[in-house]
RNA sequence: AGGGGUAUAGCUCAGUUGGUAGAGCGGCGGUCUCCAAAACCGUAGGUCCCGGGUUCAAGUCCUGGUGCCCCUG
């Protein structure tokens, strides 16, 4: 048994599929609420059925806030997206914050460096040095925290150093306390069985396509360009790649299943080993509604 | 029916002059404080179609089957 009380924030996490969406509006709808997008790609406007976006029947139910709010061809990160959730923590209304996005949960309710943008000019010339220069100009101690493996993260580091010249241990080092402190919560993370899940992504992304992926897809490919990062959406460059010919419908259809399996996969591992501390929710084992209680006073 | 080709990991395929097998993808596990639906790391899978033969030794050569593909009639 949950208990929630009134006006405290929801936290909801969990794979992709598992139905967190459902339960957010379950929530608001009964409990009053605004739901509050968590979710990396959902808040570009393009890709709407792709990424699994509120549909309009389900934005007449309930407020929705970040959803769609950026431009399909516009950068975006947590801190854009920490720094837009903040209006919606303390307006008088529930937050219902719901995503598959562990990074965004983790950078609300842990803090997250308050790190200066890498600036384009910075970013593009950083994209064109080899690996080992970057390495090569980093600190010892932020070296020893970050994979050196990983171009992107070693990237980020020298970026941060470079642009201001702290490193990037140092930045961490001083990050300043949640925006939400997860005490203050009330956080769910939805459990479901990978069986389960994997049946469900199939079935959904052929719903997708039922519901006018391809037109959507259509819509996209004259802007397409795979560098934006809404381009990112699981299934989208699938999708382009057979209006091009160069996959068939099928082809592109399990690609992007397999694709969106494997994210679920580092969703798990991420919230596993993370969210020891939130409630968790198994989802096709029993019946949510039975288990979250909804108190008239406040709990603690 | 005749001729040719092919049969190696779940899939697509590599395997040099014979020395009991590899890759990519997928699977499974993990990492991750600003590209995170990203990026990265680790790992398990094979009676090498079946039988016989040559050889110290055969995925590799010979032979007989079988499956599949192509061509001819």
């Amino acid at each position: 048994m949950i208990r929630i009380s009134p006006h405290q924030p929801v936290l909801i996490a969990g794979p992709t599929a598992s139905g967190k969406s459902a339960l957010a509006l379950r929530i608001a709808k009964t409990q009053g609420g605004v739901i509050v997008n968590a979710d990396a790609l959902q808040v570009f406007d393009g890709w709407r059925i792709l990424t699994a976006r509120p549909d309009d029947a389900d934005l007449a139910e309930a407020p929705h806030a970040l959803y769609g709010h950026v431009s399909f061809d516009a950068d975006y990160s947590v801190g854009h997206w920490v720094r837009d959730v903040a209006p919606y923590l303390h307006d008088g209304r529930r937050p219902i914050i719901v995503g598959g996005t562990g990074l965004n949960f983790h950078a609300l309710t842990q803090g997250l460096a308050a790190i200066p943008a890498t600036p384009d000019a910075l970013r593009i010339h950083a994209n064109t040095l080899p690996l080992s220069d970057l390495l090569a100009a980093l600190d010892p101690e932020t070296i020893a925290r970050i994979d050196t493996q990983n171009r992107m993260r070693v990237q980020r580091a020298w970026e941060v150093l470079q642009n201001t010249g702290r490193s990037l241990a140092d930045w961490q080092d001083a990050t300043p306390p949640p925006l939400l402190p997860l005490d203050q919560t009330v956080a769910i993370t939805l459990d479901a069985p990978k069986d389960w899940l994997n049946e469900r992504i199939a079935r959904r992304f052929d719903l997708m396509l039922a519901h006018g992926a391809l037109d959507e897809a259509r819509a996209m490919r004259p802007d397409w360009n795979p560098d934006h990062l809404s381009s990112k959406a699981i299934g989208a460059s699938q999708l382009i790649a057979y209006l091009r010919g160069e996959l068939t419908l099928d082809e592109a259809r399990e690609a992007a299943i397999v694709a969106s399996r494997q994210y679920a996969k580092r969703q798990r591992t991420w919230f596993r080993t993370r969210h020891k501390n939130w409630h968790n929710l198994p989802i096709a084992t029993a019946d949510i509604s039975a288990t979250l209680r909804f108190t008239d006073h406040p709990a603690n």
